[in-house]
DNA sequence: TATTAGCACTAAGAAAGGAAGAGTGCTAAA
DNA sequence: TTTAGCACTCTTCCTTTCTTAGTGCTAATA
């Protein structure tokens, strides 16, 4: 089992190393612990037997293995204690009520992304609760149209219609008139089996032709909020950290972070601030992510934090917090206003 | 003046470093021209006094300077000369009529980056002579709008109106069938001028509150056709160059790349595929940034190539310049087609 | 029993030296 | 104009040495 003083012991060089980058030895901490350099030796041999520290060579100091940030994260830090001073950062933006709320949230990780030289990430999407509130046709050519679809929150996306063969123009503005008829107030993620079960009955009823534009109009809807905002903010601080020294690491993250699956690896399903130390998340060994999800205002999505294992976990993870309270309580409070 | 034999030493200087990455010296090149390295030797230090090579350190082998790939490029290099298989690979993609432009550019710089090893840059939008096909506007709420706005290529873009006080709906639908009666043809870039020599005069009889009316929607169409593509290909690929070998060369030429100026150094005004080797680009000393501008079927755009000074400089222009002839005369055949 | 002093030991990192190799410039001869 | 020859220069790689910051272990101490 661990002691007192050894947790306090693997707080202190967790700290330490954080803020040095190098590994700590037993001298540094004897004033802090009013104790001999043996003392502090004999308690981080145990600290090591159980896992939490390591060397990097056999005579070096130590610093905190995965399972000692993962046991500092559980046990050790406090959190929810955001400093005055970044508290007051953050405050700016959200007490801007003209802010719109992804303007909000990316200035908010412009913020942290400046303090911490860490790299930041938004992946937004609409909700999938969204109602559909308009679909808008406009022919193009004989054979092209734009299918243009808004929601009840206001957005907005276009595809475009390619017909296999030419349609009169009355029969598309019939089918037009019957989406809007039949779909308004559907729940975006609906409006494909509602297409399919119910409107492409009715269809069959009224327009000639009703398989290719049927088909027409399926692809273009179905695909409908498929594509998703995704923000980087300082990709390149993180490069600024030590870790990442040699030319080989540095190729290594950025490739990573270029990848096609990086945005699949950003999004978070747990609703609170979750922290994803080197193997646990599926970015990079070499760093931590610190992601949380969000949902409000018609608008939802993940913000992610990356950064070196050796991380600021007590200020990223408070930071994170503070901003995810505050979109989300903070914005409703002002739906709440607005409605009156 | 410069020799015919150094001309021919200068190339191949070129050629070599370009294959090889090392300085050249002047035993390698004894074979080719037939001669002992003594006479190489002098040849090289008349260039070297002319500017176009230099050393690295006193007793390296020659690399060629600025000056001296400028020279080959100007005067040595043979471009239109693309080779046999590279062409084949451009083929493929011009030949499959169906892929849409955007698709068709992008495919070819992906293949390009894959071959070359260096990145590529498409900078594209809408052209601004393309012509306003429609405007809808969708109400939100009381206080929100969104305008759409359609051209006749088929792009589509949407603002969000906030309007500062309550208008009736039937003002709102009013000055939405005005600017339709009086935009439609209207070529984008003059938009902003007809709103306000033309509609304005216009709106301030029929509308009550025309003022509110008017900046909103002056607001939202001004500002249209602002937003650019950019799409980059390869972005790692240029790390992949021996130049970049060390961390601060690395992390320097991504933070570039990263920069919010970036875009605009890509942009090329001159319609031929133009060579821009280290100072003689903006982006940064060390790279080369072969560029050409497009324009076809509503779309008109920017392409680059960056690489390091060691660039391929014939096969990079060469297929650019198949390219642009491609996307170009090939997309003019395919619309006359259409249009039969 | 927990702490401490002392000491032998280890690895990293910086500095210095040396040898090999690739290439040059220059001189003088062909 | 070309070439052979030679002294010279730098880079690169390898080895050695020294210093330093740290360790583990043992034995003494509170």
């Amino acid at each position: 089992m661990i002691g007192t003083r050894q947790k306090e012991l693997l707080k202190e060089i967790v700290e330490e190393y954080v803020k040095t980058a190098r590994p700590v030895g037993s001298k540094t901490l004897c004033k802090k612990f009013k104790c001999s350099s043996a003392t502090i030796r004999n308690d981080m041999a145990t600290l090591e037997n159980l896992g939490y520290l390591e060397k990097t060579h056999i005579s070096s100091g130590r610093i905190p293995s995965e399972e000692g940030y993962r046991y500092y994260v559980d046990n050790l830090m406090e959190a929810k204690k955001i400093s005055g001073e970044d508290m007051l950062k953050l405050q700016t933006i959200f007490n801007n009520k003209e802010l719109e709320l992804d303007d909000a949230i990316s200035k908010s990780l412009e913020i942290i992304s400046d303090i911490t030289n860490y790299t930041s990430v938004i992946l937004g999407k609409e909700s999938s609760d969204n109602r559909l509130q308009k679909v808008e046709v406009v022919p193009i050519d004989s054979r092209q149209l734009i299918a243009i679809v808004i929601t009840d929150t206001g957005h907005v996306e276009n595809k475009s219609i390619v017909l296999e063969e030419n349609i009169p123009t009355e029969e598309i503005s019939k089918t037009t008139e019957l989406l809007n008829k039949m779909l308004i107030g559907t729940p975006i993620d609906e409006v494909p089996s509602k297409l399919e079960f119910e409107i492409k009955p009715v269809i069959r009823n009224y327009i000639e032709n009703y398989e290719v534009v049927y088909n027409a109009f399926y692809n273009a809807l179905s695909n409908f909020t498929s594509e998703r905002d995704v923000k980087f903010t300082g990709k390149t601080n993180i490069l600024k950290q030590p870790e990442f020294s040699t030319v080989d690491d540095v190729k290594n993250i950025i490739s990573k972070f270029e990848s096609k699956d990086m945005v699949s690896k950003i999004e978070e399903t747990n609703d609170e601030v979750k922290v994803y130390i080197g193997s646990e998340n599926e970015i990079d060994d070499n760093v931590t992510v610190v992601k949380t999800k969000y949902k409000v205002g018609g608008r939802e999505g993940s913000i992610a934090i990356i950064g070196p294992k050796r991380m600021e976990y007590e200020r990223v993870v408070s930071m994170l917090e503070y901003i995810k309270e505050h979109i989300e309580g903070g914005k409703e409070d002002k739906l709440e206003k607005e409605e009156q």
